[in-house]
DNA sequence: CTTTTATTACAACTAAGTTGCGATAATACT
DNA sequence: AGTATTATCGCAACTTAGTTGTAATAAAAG
């Protein structure tokens, strides 16, 4: 249904995608607020907000739902059809630029593609 | 630690993969199979599998795991770096053969990646 | 055939996510 | 502004995938 009014709730979670430019997954959200709000209400939010074309969601590599920023995506046209990025040291997730092309498939129509890259990011290089 | 005897669970459950080439969910197998089997001897039956390179195993969209025969995995290597396709319509997913090339970022290491394609089938596209 | 120990079943548990419903608070309306 | 409407929220109870501990069972080694 997407969101239709601007509540305290909207605006607090949006905060953490605000001040965090990766992926949070909805764990660590339902960690960072519990003190404020609901579980129930926080993975409603984030229904309403995929939906709005405001936030987009993956898997991690355990099964977990993360969710990130959209950039170009709008209510009707979801373009997050990029790769993510796991760290396998900090665990961060971040959305990647790099175009990765999939390959036409006989007899197959590809409609989306999910791909989780798993490393180790600039940080945790070194 | 892998699969040291030869036991009719283990039989049993090899013998879905042999008879099905397209990958199993834990739930369908666990459905499959529970007149036969517990469900904790399927999950750690999956898990010596994987370790000895005879099946490999990947998230499907919904986070549910897959399992699926390796082709040219050992124990120490597991060669199960192909995309995985799964259909939208009759929810079969299957290893495809086609390679899709990740290419190299900047001050990253990648170590692994995950690829899901979703799409239609051959059987559903008609 | 006995002994060893990997394997299995069972029950109880954990953790992510969902559902129903009454209470609350944005927003619309007068 | 004050009231009515209804989206949103919180709570409790539930569902489902997967895990853990432990005693019983059965491969296979001696």
């Amino acid at each position: 249904m997407g969101v239709v009014r601007k509540t305290k709730s909207i605006e607090l979670l949006l905060n953490e995608f605000k001040t965090q430019k990766t992926a949070i997954s909805t764990i660590e959200l339902i960690k960072r607020l519990k003190a404020k709000l609901n579980k129930t209400t926080i993975y409603r939010m984030l229904e309403n907000l995929v939906d709005d074309g405001i936030l987009h969601t993956f898997m991690g590599h355990d099964g977990i739902k993360w969710y990130a920023m959209c950039i170009n995506c709008t209510k009707s046209k979801h373009e997050d059809i990029h790769p993510h990025f796991e760290c396998i040291e900090c665990g961060e997730i971040d959305c990647l630029k790099t175009e990765v092309i999939i390959p036409e498939i006989q007899n197959r129509k590809i409609l989306s593609s999910q791909i989780l890259i798993r490393g180790m990011c600039e940080k945790c290089i070194n």
